[in-house]
DNA sequence: GTTAGGG
DNA sequence: CCCTAAC
């Protein structure tokens, strides 16, 4: 097995690769900085939602119909996965215009025929409109700083969203300004509504109207805390349920002074905006870009990356334990079909969600990226007159028997096994974007539980194949090659975490568990594996000498066991009687039956017990062993050191008999007896 | 294989 | 707890 030339030693003595940087350390510079106007937007924003709010306020027989129709149909609301906007009215059904829309787009309709509940989405400059009532039951889902109704014939869009550059004095004709795949700006579908006669747009960057609802942006204030962690009170909805009041962050305004946060039970309300949006709200210190209606997939993955980074955060903080349900779009290709696999359902509703959903359109594709798998721990045992060649033949045997036959693959979900196979992916949640960098696979054995041993009785590594510990153990007994598939995480049947999934080796039944150690590998970049490399890089590399392991590849690094202040006690009692230096007796006569504790680790136990009891308490650490003990610790290692002393002076003067007489400096503050000598400390 | 000491 | 030199 050829291994790539920029692997690193990881712990365990995996060869690893090197961990890009982007994938390491998110940065925030890709994002510039646009302060000052990003406030007074925000709070733009935040009206605009407003302003939709109270649109909707004025029309509480619109909500009950749209909860109505949304209930209904819930489960079988396609997810406008790459759909920007999306727009909610009592009753479509008044609109032809709309559906007339779709029918001066073959293209877009015939999508929607295939996608039955796309509301408006785009792909490339088509414009795909669903059915009315489509639209209707999806009324949850808003871009984000997008309000819109549908009043009459009209669509009122209140857009503000910053990064959406609303910008209706630039009418450029949507056909000459392409929209970015997966989105579509405001200002787009201003325009290219207005050129379809269909909308009347009553907002640009500087002014949201809405009805009689008036606000120029330079009218709004801004006060509030600068704190990305709440940013999602600012995110925009239309939709009375979705806001509750929010102490938080206080925003004032010459209308209003209320600040909204998104309702924790609306699941999806805010699932919808484009990577603009995206960029800005996950942006720790609001430098954010206004710059452009870029996708994310267009840019360069070190920099998706980033904000893959964000949401995996966002998995597990965000306020009040529900996510800002920000899901950066595209992260795995380019296409659209990739930036559909967001659904941002998170929270403890995110599975029901997703069991919510409806089988999406046929072409929405999950699109994973798997840098490498690591090889289950793999044991050889090779003669050592065995050649070079035979040793990479048996190695290659071994690696191809296990990936051939002894091996399945696993997959890990936000830690959790996935067990069910007959799920979907959308069902399961692997299409979450959100969730994609908690996904994770992993190589276990395929014949688990029963070891798939071929190794013959009373074979000397049958004694690891009696650990309880399942440990499967393939032994080829002509060429003597042992190989261990060593599953991990397959151990555990029930859906444990993988960080509590351990590796178990040890042969002794008392044995702790092994540090975590799983064979899984995230399709995040920092995965710590083996990776092959194509034959035709062999050349050079095998010129390259490499670095020897500093740990063999099958020892796995003892797991920490302190010391029981009993050990201690019995440890401090040996090595008064017995002295320092032989810590074989002290092993063999206290500790015979610990075989966790080797002579070497009695030896070292000491030396930190020495270095513990000169030190203060208070810089002390781990569990605090009786001072008395301590004490006992000073008391010996005094007394046999000057043992030790002494006996070193013998030998010298026995062996090279000098005429100076060394003569002890003593400084006494304590003196006491020990096996009858006078011990000064 | 043990011991001592650095890491 | 690991590693290694020295014995």
């Amino acid at each position: 097995m050829v291994l790539h030339k920029r692997l690193h030693y990881g712990f365990n003595g995996y060869l690893v690769p090197h961990t890009p940087r982007a994938a390491r350390t998110p940065r925030k510079r890709s994002i510039p900085k646009r302060k000052t106007d990003e406030n007074q937007l925000r709070a733009f924003d935040l009206l605009a939602t407003i302003a939709g709010n109270l649109m909707l306020e004025g029309n509480k027989k619109h909500s009950a119909s749209l909860t109505d129709s949304i209930k209904k149909e819930e489960h079988n609301i396609d997810k406008p996965l790459n759909a920007a906007l999306s727009f909610f009215g009592s009753d479509v059904n008044r609109f032809p215009d709309l559906n007339n829309c779709a029918k001066e787009h073959p293209h877009a309709q015939g999508d929607a025929g295939s996608r039955p509940a796309s509301v408006i989405t785009t792909s490339d400059c088509s414009v795909k409109i669903g059915s009315p009532e489509q639209i209707v039951s999806d009324r949850n889902k808003f871009l984000l700083g997008t309000s819109t109704r549908i009043a009459g014939n009209k669509l009122s869009v209140a857009k503000v969203s910053p990064s959406c550059k609303l910008d209706c004095e630039n009418k450029t004709h949507i056909e000459n300004e392409p929209v970015d795949k997966g989105k579509m700006s405001v200002r787009n579908l201003a325009n290219m509504c207005n050129s379809n006669g269909l909308v009347k747009f009553l907002s640009n960057k500087d002014h949201i109207s809405c009805g009689s609802f008036s606000v120029k942006r330079e009218g709004v204030k801004l006060d509030t805390r600068d704190d990305d962690e709440n940013s999602c009170c600012t995110q925009p909805n239309t939709v009375n349920k979705a806001f509750r009041p929010c102490n938080e962050d206080r925003i004032t305004n010459s209308v209003s002074s209320h600040c909204w946060k998104v309702n924790p039970d609306m699941k999806d309300g805010h699932r919808h905006f484009d990577a603009d949006m995206d960029r800005r709200h996950f942006s720790q210190d609001n430098k954010n870009s206004f710059k452009g209606q870029r996708p994310l997939s267009d840019y360069p993955i070190k920099k998706r990356k980033l904000y893959d980074y964000y949401s995996l955060n966002n998995l597990s903080g965000g306020t009040n334990g529900k996510d800002c349900g920000s899901t950066p779009k595209g992260y795995w290709g380019d296409d659209p079909a990739s930036l559909e696999t967001s659904t941002g359902v998170t929270g403890p509703s995110a599975s029901s969600a997703v069991e919510q959903a409806s089988p999406r359109s046929r072409d929405s594709h999950v699109k994973l990226q798997i840098k490498s798998f690591r090889v289950p721990e793999l044991f050889i045992e090779i003669p050592e007159t065995a050649t070079v060649a035979s040793l990479k033949r048996t190695v290659m045997e071994a690696v191809t028997k296990i990936l051939g036959d002894g091996l399945r693959v696993g997959v890990l979900l936000q830690g959790k096994k996935i067990r069910d196979d007959n799920r979907t992916l959308l069902q399961s949640g692997i299409s979450d974007n959100n969730k994609q960098d908690s996904l994770g696979f992993m190589l276990e054995p395929n014949h688990f539980p029963a070891p798939v041993s071929v190794y013959s009785e009373g074979h000397p590594f049958l004694r690891f194949c009696e650990s309880p510990k399942p440990s499967a153990r393939y032994v080829d007994a002509d060429n003597l090659v042992h190989y261990s598939l060593q599953h991990k995480a397959a151990v555990k049947s029930t859906d444990v975490p993988e960080s509590n999934i351990t590796n178990f080796m040890e042969s002794e039944h008392d044995s702790a568990p092994s540090p975590p150690d799983v064979s899984e590998v995230k399709s995040a970049a920092d995965s710590r594996a083996l990776v092959p490399v194509p034959p035709e890089n062999v050349e050079p590399l095998n010129m390259v000498p490499m670095r020897k392991p500093k740990r063999s590849v099958f020892a796995q690094r003892r797991i920490r066991r302190p010391f029981t202040v009993c050990e201690v006690e019995t440890l401090v009692q040996a090595v008064e009687n017995l002295g320092t230096g032989r810590w074989r007796d002290v092993k063999m006569r206290a500790f015979d039956n610990a075989n966790h504790r080797t002579y070497v680790d009695l030896k070292d136990k000491w030396k930190t017990l020495v270095h513990t009891a000169r030190i203060s308490p208070r810089q002390r650490r781990g569990y605090p062993v009786p001072q008395e003990l301590l004490d006992r610790v000073l008391l010996a290692h005094a007394y046999w050191s000057q043992q030790q002393a002494k006996q070193q002076l013998k030998q010298r003067s026995r062996s090279s008999p000098s005429p100076l007489k060394v003569k002890f400096v003593e400084t006494p503050q304590t003196h006491f007896l020990m096996n009858g000598d006078l011990v000064v400390v």
